[in-house]
DNA sequence: GCTATCTAATTGCATATGCAAATGGCAAGA
DNA sequence: TCTTGCCATTTGCATATGCAATTAGATAGC
């Protein structure tokens, strides 16, 4: 259980009370400072630190426990919560937990590895500045033997310097990623396409086949993370979400 | 603005008060007894009916209001909102706004209409039982006038009986239930398959070409309401969506 | 050592109170 | 008629207070 700085927690003076309250931990959070398991100090010392009443207090918390980045108990206090490790919707981070939720085995390799500043080509494909260096990744992901995805992934070694060290023999990059880097924002992008020679033999399927493409790009507080692009056999893959008209369910 | 039965809210006396009583708003909303543009009683009202402070019943209505199920403003009051017409992440509920976001022509026209209980082959496409009475339609929707996606959809008449009267020539399916049906429960999937040949005449694309098929069910109570396959050419569809580590952004 | 009991820390809930902010609608005035 | 200003209604926010529920950790008893 780390040790919390209560003066970490700092007011910026507008909206109401409670929301800056509920902002201010938030970005301690979100920023990294608060990691997961990190015990956030009781009602009763922020209400003395920040001056305010603790009914004002109880109220940024209990935003933010609904907000699922803190988990509050009696007596035992508050504490960061671990970001969920599969997201709603049709966003499964982990693809080795996507394939035991299928019931099969999981089993991957890495195909090829380049570091560096990138190719004309790659920087085109994944939208790169020339200048920036990273890590390309290309990985095969199996479930019972068989092709499941095909992995091409760009790491941005200026916000996750420690992904040079790494030889992701162990570690799926995109597991890896989730342990060793912090991010705040992502894009998705799900289309159909058709596959090329090369993919489709690694895929073990015939070109042209329709393929499932999820492109997705990760940032944190603006800064670039990494960009992957996961190639799917159409007709043996699908996503499915659930949900109501007012939100997920 | 419709005239609000206060005494329609009643508590269950299980759980917290806020709670009960967000549920019994939240109920008489999702059960279609106060449908949008519904007036709220105001707080006042409430705290006198429920016999609760009026802080209690403010917790409640904040949360909703939070929820998205009501807006609120100061002076005017509370009222319920209406449910938003297009989703987080990749479920565009209406085409014609999901058109004239690309900022392109909308059209469509309705293909084939068949009325009564399905066929065999349309009862394993659609999960469906072959005593049901439906509504079987196949739209073509059009965006600058080029094919933009093909929908096939059953609408069940037991839960929607007005269908049957409709004759779509005004509005899409889709949007068409929207305003006049209730949903509380859907699931939908996204695979890419390639096209068949009378589909892919249709969409002008020729067979076998990537599609993104999206398909979607959708319940009230349990009770099914209508079963949708949506097929894009892929290769000029994609479906984009943007979230943080703890959820929608 | 083990168990039952107690204590106190911490969050959860509800109430009462007061003031602030927004604004629909009325009234007065031009 | 049109505009301006005022008032009453309604929600938003913060505080103070008190008690309930949970439970980690200490203590007492065997």
């Amino acid at each position: 259980m780390t040790q919390t700085r209560l003066d970490a927690v700092k007011l910026d003076g507008t909206g109401p009370i409670y929301d800056q309250i509920r902002r201010a931990v938030r970005d301690l959070i979100l920023s990294g400072t608060w990691p997961p398991g990190t015990s956030v100090p009781p009602e009763h010392a922020l209400m003395e630190q920040l001056g305010a009443s603790r009914m004002t207090v109880h109220r940024a918390l209990v935003q933010l426990a609904r907000e699922g980045l803190i988990t509050r108990r009696r007596r035992s206090g508050t504490i960061v919560a671990s970001p969920p490790a599969s997201h709603a919707m049709l966003d499964i981070l982990s693809i080795p937990d996507e394939v035991a939720r299928l019931g099969q085995r999981y089993a991957y390799e890495v195909l090829s590895r380049e570091d560096g500043r990138p190719s004309a080509e790659l920087a085109l494909r994944f939208g790169l500045k020339r200048g920036e260096k990273v890590v390309h990744l290309v990985t095969l992901h199996r479930a019972d033997d068989k092709p499941h995805v095909l992995e091409e992934r760009v790491i941005h070694l200026v916000t996750v310097s420690a992904a040079a060290d790494e030889d992701f023999s162990q570690t799926p990059p995109g597991d890896w990623l989730l342990r060793n880097s912090l991010w705040s924002q992502a894009e998705h992008a799900i289309s159909a396409v058709p596959a090329e020679t090369d993919d489709a033999q690694l895929l073990g399927i015939k070109p042209g086949e329709p393929c499932l493409l999820v492109e997705r790009r990760t940032w944190n507080q603006a800064a670039p993370v990494t960009a992957v692009r996961l190639l799917y056999p159409g007709t043996r893959h699908r996503f499915v979400g659930r949900f109501g008209p007012y939100g997920a369910v």
